[in-house]
DNA sequence: CAAAAATGCGGTAACGTTTGCGCAAACAGC
DNA sequence: GCTGTTTGCGCAAACGTTACCGCATTTTTG
């Protein structure tokens, strides 16, 4: 009950406290008598070794960060998953920030984080670029980074990709292809995607790409539905078949749902790609771009893991690969 | 640069640490001067306390833990976000830990959770009796307990009541009610709501309660589908209109989905109630019983800061209200 | 069998902080 | 101007570890 310390231990056992160590850490040199005893001591008063203290003789706590949007979001808590996963398998624990996009919360975990308590930092998709202050922890960043210096790393979906991939699959199913985004894109993961569809659309044939952009957050593309299908119906007049590339899969379902109370019929008249993939595109049947959350995680565990090893990184930019979820929307 | 600890600081300012230290943390006495002066050195040379070792001295790293089966989920997701927000608030980190709803996984997590590092655990639907070794930890359950002692501190949503709700509101819409759970029956939150859909539908006249136990986990439900709607087309024969409770938003929306494919009419000759109130449920536009994640995480977070602080707690059982969200499937 | 090497263990400093105690100087009261 | 109180500050211990160093004792070597 009373056990406390390496100091109990070392009293009950007969030892000194540094053998107790050493048998406890299985480091340097003792007998074997010696550390049967000394472990059977240990269980028996369950000592448990205090982290802390530990901690600060090492100057490591073995505790990873990781900020993060909103966990509530499925594509975020896919990899905050499984970065929290493989950071346990390699015996880190994992801190979960939730900064809402906010500049001011990013920056008072930060703050709190900077002191010596966690090792390292994942910082997924930062509203703007990390404060300076923290320039000593290592870091690495998912979706987008900051241009603090030229060796941040990074990993994110290949979103040049996607988009070409949708775009193509809309107009090889002949449909008329329209992009539709939110708000947000000044972000470089909008940016490309973007991209990727004017140039695709336009290599196939149509000069003047369009693309509606709703000027609102994802989540609150209801308050501009009206906007939305005036052009779209205005659109199925001139062409038979129209294919909706949604920015996301919160977008394309909205769409979808809304396009049906309208009376539009889905895919015969509209077509709709989403992006993502996550569990509402699989409950919808909706056709998406799916982007591997689990190599992203992976990557980024990966490479903050060889920072705090010291080893070299070659590459700083990791695009993962991503690819077409055909369901029932095109 | 150079600048690590409070020693520097100490050094730069001609102060002793303990001088330092007072100023910092606001305690003890010093002059007007000397704060000023330690301040300014302080800020200058970008000094950030070391929480290691002050943990080491406080014996507490001012960190929460919490253990929740899938952070994927949507209603997990939901009270995690909620809880670290609430424990940000009040100056506490908080490490997250996926369990799979694994014992051996949960075990591994408490073992290292427990030595020092957090001051207390949420622990989210566990599957079973948390071992015992970790007595010592403050903890709140969410969702369910174990029995390990008669004051546990819980806190779940009015599971009974909201089932009675459910069986009520698809008999008064003229359904013949049906239950469809899965295997987890031994959950007491399913008991629950298997107890009030019984109780309830025979209070209105119904004796013979029917109730579909998948077997499956609530995502394997498709593996069974044809057993089900067999057995749902069979009643459908018997009663012009039926109405599905299913034991949460997964299961009812798979059942959504699959009714529309085998041609059955939403509501018309089948309703659905789910559980739960996941992003699914609202773009699915389905009917469902809400559960107030919010108001868990509130209640959970206080009471385990009440634990810390020694404050006493009169209640151990904190049922949290639901309430009916009718959407488009009754 | 002497010298060299290996083994087993303990003493102790250090990690960075907080805090009780004590002491000198300044200030207050009468 | 003497006593009593307050103020400002420093010393040093302590929190629980780890790891360097050193010292017997034992084992190996030639």
């Amino acid at each position: 009950m009373a056990v406390k310390s390496i100091k109990d231990i070392a009293r009950l056992s007969g030892f000194s406290v540094s053998t107790v160590s050493r048998v406890l850490n299985n480091t340097g040199r003792f007998s074997d008598q010696t550390r049967d005893k000394i472990i059977k001591i240990a269980k028996e008063n369950h000592y448990s070794q205090n982290i802390i203290a530990k901690g600060m003789r090492k100057g490591s706590l073995a505790i990873i960060g990781i900020l993060v949007p909103d966990i509530t979001n499925a594509y975020y808590a896919a990899i905050v998953k499984k970065c929290e996963q493989y950071f346990f398998e390699k015996d880190y624990l994992t801190i979960v920030c939730n900064t809402e996009r906010n500049a001011e919360i990013e920056e008072k975990y930060i703050a709190k984080l900077s002191n010596h308590i966690v090792d390292g930092l994942v910082v997924i998709s930062t509203q703007r670029a990390i404060s300076k202050n923290r320039a000593d922890l290592p870091t690495v960043f998912i979706d987008r980074s900051p241009k603090l210096s030229n060796n941040t790393i990074t990993a994110s979906s290949d979103n040049y990709a996607g988009a070409v991939i949708a775009a193509n699959h809309l107009v090889d199913r002949g449909c008329y292809p329209i992009m539709l985004t939110n708000k947000n894109n000044e972000f470089s993961s909008n940016k490309s995607r973007i991209l990727g569809f004017t140039q695709t659309v336009k290599s196939r044939g149509i000069n003047k790409p369009i693309i509606i952009n709703s000027k609102t957050n994802s989540d609150e593309i209801y308050l501009v539905k009206d906007k939305i299908f005036k052009q779209i119906k205005k659109l199925l007049k001139e062409h038979q078949k129209l294919g909706i590339f949604a920015i996301n899969d919160n977008v394309a379902s909205y769409i979808y749902q809304a396009a049906i109370g309208e009376g539009i019929r889905v895919p015969e008249q509209l077509s709709i790609v989403g992006f993502d993939d996550t569990p509402v595109a699989s409950k919808l049947q909706l056709t998406t771009i799916r982007q591997n959350t689990s190599e992203i995680a992976r990557v980024s565990s990966t490479n903050l893991l060889k920072i705090l090893k010291r080893e070299d990184i070659l590459e700083h930019k990791f695009t993962i690969p991503v690819s077409l979820v055909k369901r029932k929307t095109t």
